[in-house]
DNA sequence: TACTGGTGGTTCAAATAGTGAACCGATAGA
DNA sequence: TCTATCGGTTCACTATTTGAACCACCAGTA
């Protein structure tokens, strides 16, 4: 392992629960020599990626990476961004993947990936957008929104006049609070038939939802195994593409999604 | 010089001018070895701080600095963000320096710093807060703002009962488009007899001034050599500060505040 | 087609830079 | 005062980093 992955993997100490780090605390999490974990936080003191409270001389992430990441922001296009941790997904999932984001009260397509894994792919195309309600990415996103999206959306002339019968709305808003629970939306044959969804929010600098993202496959694919195999790449993936777009996951949705076994490399 | 410095300091190599560099331009710019670039580059990758787009192979920022980013803001108390750059430019300064943001129409002290260099120093207390306009770090907040906020601050009740005399709000106007184009403000003794002050704004992720950074030192010490000498220092941190507090300085005025004679490390 | 100059990336002996056991000094309780 | 921490430093040893040379690939071009 070379040294500058020794350094930067100390960066990855500093969180929520660790704030702030000394370096016996920094010694104990790596199980490094103190020696070497002390040539590691100087040298990144040094370069701004932490910074040393004078009194407690404990370290903490530094100016550095606040200036990096704007010089980040203006410079990477937000579709690079979650490109790779997108392409990943894709990957994983061997199934369409997509970002959508909310404009009015559509969610329209950021950036989609596909992975060739299997013959039978879901094609995805931009027909007539469908209501919010009606998709999974729809149904995440009002999930973890406030209520009034629903009746704003449910408002909107297009879904009044389109249906003959109206939307339910005490089952969808019965079905969007047990997907808040539940930690992503699904979809089966709703939309069309022999397509399957499921969907997770992603989280603006506010932890408020903003867009989403979610993984299309052919029903046929998809048994209930296979479903809760998704949602959970799906949720681990959530926290990374909401991070690479620069927001922050709540904290009770982050419980959701990770599950119960993580702990710090001992 | 430790490897660690040597692969961070291949990220501060990205900026608006370079925002993809391949591994023959980190080559040149850095005077290293080849080898020795890529196998930092790839340790960077791989840890996220650099991501390489699949079609040029050439290198952009990567998506662990957002992530990180995120983490300090949220784990980083405001006042401690600024601190360090504070009180770098306090040291070099060898006055007061401070602070302040704009709350209703008032600017607030944040933080403060001052550094024991000479025997008088200006000492800072919150006396009754003048009016927007009659301070240094008022001026500059409003050179940098749309004028409207010149007029709100002119109706404001206090300002109207306080003074006999009305403030004219042409040579008032007139002040701050100088100072706009000079990219900072000043203040002699026009607040209190003996002190004088020179201040920037403080710009946040809109690029739209919402703080202040002001030197104050007592006239007595400060020629016109020393003025110029200290809004250069002023200036010069100006975009640390605002990047500090993860801002972003607009173009224009970055161009006034850096000197031309700034270039890349050849 | 073969040549040229430009990429990004790899190899391996040589040497430099990183490592860690032991040590230091300061601080805080017992 | 003694002990247990803490942050930080030293220096012999060795493992990691280094760089000249080398590959493979691509685009233009003669």
């Amino acid at each position: 392992m070379s040294t500058i992955s020794k350094a930067l993997g100390l960066l990855d100490l500093f969180s929520e629960a660790h704030t702030r780090l000394g370096l016996t605390d920094v010694q104990r999490l790596t199980g490094r020599d103190k020696a070497t974990v002390h040539r590691h936080l100087v040298a990144l003191e040094e370069a701004g990626y932490l910074e040393q409270d004078a009194g407690t001389r404990a370290y903490r992430l530094g100016p550095a990476i606040t200036r990096l990441a704007g010089m980040r922001a203006r410079t990477v296009p937000e579709v690079e961004m979650v490109r790779s941790v997108i392409d990943a997904l894709s990957r994983a999932a061997g199934e369409l993947v997509h970002i959508s984001r909310l404009q009015g009260f559509d969610l329209v397509d950021v950036y989609h990936a596909e992975h060739h894994d299997h013959p039978v792919r879901v094609s995805f195309d931009a027909y007539g957008l469908p209501p919010l309600f009606a998709t999974s990415s729809g149904k995440a996103y009002l999930a973890f929104s406030t209520s009034g999206l629903l009746d704003m959306a449910l408002a909107d002339p297009r879904t009044v006049q389109e249906g003959a019968r109206r939307p339910d709305r005490e089952a969808i808003a019965g079905e969007l609070s047990r997907i808040a629970k539940r930690g992503y939306a699904n979809n089966r044959d709703t939309l069309r038939i022999g397509v399957s969804s499921l969907a997770v929010p992603v989280f603006d600098a506010s932890a408020r939802a903003f867009a989403t993202c979610s993984i299309a496959y052919p029903t046929s694919r998809g048994g209930a195994a296979r479903e809760a195999e998704l949602a959970a790449l799906l949720m681990s993936h959530g926290r990374d593409i909401t991070e690479a777009m620069g927001g922050t996951v709540p904290p009770d949705v982050q419980s959701i999604w990770t599950p119960e076994t993580t702990r710090a490399a001992s």
